[in-house]
DNA sequence: CGGGCGTATGCATACGATTGCACAAATAAA
DNA sequence: TTTATTTGTGCAATCGTATGCATACGCCCG
């Protein structure tokens, strides 16, 4: 009807559907003759291989999914270029499924993903998913699966994530060589493999300079609201922090809102250091020191594995794990050396 | 090998694949016994059906292409996270496709997506794009063709749009009225719809409160590299703007911070009003007065009417357009009234 | 002239699922 | 008992492509 088959172009020329195939491949035992007929009737009448007829034969349709947890943010829609561009120089499509840090969600995108006979899922977590079943089941499926950012601790399959550790060391040795020494941190759930590397590197950096460990000055924080609540908290203290190293940027972009307008000056009396050197680092007022994540490179590594796993080309029996250096930005929001 | 088949099951239990085919959807046909055996059997062993085969047969693949012309961006990823919620409710894949605002890569997500026999595609225009050839030849290939937000004129097909004029009337009347006068409009080329409607709005809003429109007072500056440039020589004109009615959310926080750093107050001296409504308006400092384009809202009502279109639901001739609604959001950017 | 060989093409089948039609068995009606 | 009707299954073809194998033809050589 709509779309031209070899089988029309058989009929056309009086020859048989194989005798079509072949020649569209160039297939040696083909005269040039009927060759040259076949792809020149085939040229003219755009002809398009039916990719799904191929797909059924040879069972595989060169799609990878991919599930993330939030599209509106900064860094998870940096990641989705990166595993774009890559994907497609490598031929691959991308089935996109988003779960909006909704466990159900999550759980219907891996369905969807599977009955689509996907050849790889690269996922990110959601913050509210607890059980990993639905995981579990790609493996079962012999469908290839690779973790990127927020990791699934209770799956064994390869990942790609942050060096968090070391960029919270290096941003917070960076804050108290420029001179702070209650240093906060605001964090999140000790649950997030994430948030517990950073933390492990504010305090590792604290004690390299034998600095004390203040658990007054580490709280959970990682949204907008809890910010408006825990920072005013935390300005009460005695004495009063001189920095806040927070998991995002958002948060700290908050955090110095309110530190500002309780009369505090920034970098000057409170230092502020963000993660992940978001759009709005650029725009504060001062603009905000931040770590940046190199979301597009996580993307680009995350395709190679997966894709290195299902040509077979990766061949490691065990986990597979990449790490992605971060870079420390120094930006006005944090004092000068 | 991997997944058991229709006939897998057909021979396990002694029964022909039609009969296998027909228990599973509960035709009427079917004993209640043989019913009951074979989807015990199918449950037990997992069996998927091959949705790869079902295609082929229906040709049709209930799947969506949607092409963005950048993705690390809150309107677009808005608009996409809309798209992707309505196609998944409404039992629709999602093939995502990133022309980054490059000519030749939206030519290759087209002929990708037709590749991959889509059913529908939803796209925006990437900037550098003056051709349509490719576009055309969507609709050649009788297959759906929504535009949103940035459509492209040379190709005669459904779109839905922002109601760009009203939102710009809108915003610099609450500037007129909270009493700017001499107000800059930053914007893009003409060539775009969006910047082209705009502008009149902005321009139909001067004259019903009797103002001049001034040229000089009108540029194209839709980047944060223009508005280094731009904006310094606006605050050299005597006089002076009073406000700056900005292309996007980016733009209008750099005037700001522009303005701010040249030695003018916010809202006081100058009030600046952006576009989009993304998340850097609640971090500026002030925060940003802005028009929000409901851009989730645009991307279910591209997806239904595709999806109208696709199932024949939508049965006009010509083109339909549909218009979504801004909305004014006033913060402390621009004076109260 | 016939056997052998190479070349070019067609036939048959497969991928996995669906569906119109035929057919057998069982039941109901006459 | 015979005929009609229902009920449950199976056969075969289909979607578009690819491929092993058979076959037809022409040609060369013995």
């Amino acid at each position: 009807m709509g779309q031209i088959t070899l089988k029309d172009i058989a009929k056309a020329l009086n020859l048989s559907p194989s005798t079509v195939s072949r020649a569209m491949q160039n297939h040696p035992a083909i005269s040039p003759g009927t060759r040259r007929i076949v792809q020149e009737y085939a040229e003219e009448h755009k002809y398009k291989p039916n990719t799904l007829a191929m797909q059924l034969r040879t069972n595989r349709n060169n799609t990878i999914g991919v599930i993330v947890p939030e599209i509106v943010h900064y860094f998870f829609s940096t990641v989705l270029s990166g595993i774009q561009q890559e994907a497609e120089n490598e031929g691959y499509n991308l089935l996109f499924c988003h779960s909006n840090e909704d466990y159900e969600r999550e759980v219907r995108s891996v369905k969807t993903l599977l009955d689509a006979r996907v050849c790889g899922i690269l996922a990110s977590q959601s913050k509210t998913t607890n059980h990993f079943q639905h995981f579990q089941e790609i493996i079962d499926n012999d469908v290839h699966l690779v973790f990127f950012d927020r990791i699934c601790t209770g799956i064994n399959t390869d990942k790609v994530v942050i060096d968090d550790y070391a960029g919270a060391l290096h941003a917070v040795d960076h804050l108290i060589q420029t001179g702070c020494s209650r240093i906060a941190f605001l964090g999140s759930s000790p649950s997030m493999p994430i948030a517990n590397n950073r933390r492990m590197g504010y305090e590792d950096a604290l004690r390299r300079h034998k600095l004390p460990i203040d658990k007054r000055l580490s709280r959970i924080c990682d949204t907008v609201e809890l910010a408006r609540a825990v920072v005013p908290e935390m300005l009460q203290l005695d004495p009063v922090p001189d920095a806040f190293f927070c998991i995002n940027d958002e948060v700290a972009a908050y955090a110095m809102q309110i530190a500002k307008s309780a009369g505090f000056r920034v970098p000057e009396d409170i230092s502020v250091c963000g993660f992940t050197n978001s759009y709005i680092t650029d725009v504060t007022d001062p603009t905000l020191t931040t770590v940046d994540q190199h979301g597009f490179e996580m993307g680009q590594v995350a395709v190679r594995l997966l894709i290195n796993r299902i040509t077979g080309k990766e061949t490691k029996q065990g986990v597979v794990s990449r790490l992605i250096k971060t870079e420390l930005v120094v930006k006005n929001s944090t004092r000068s050396l």
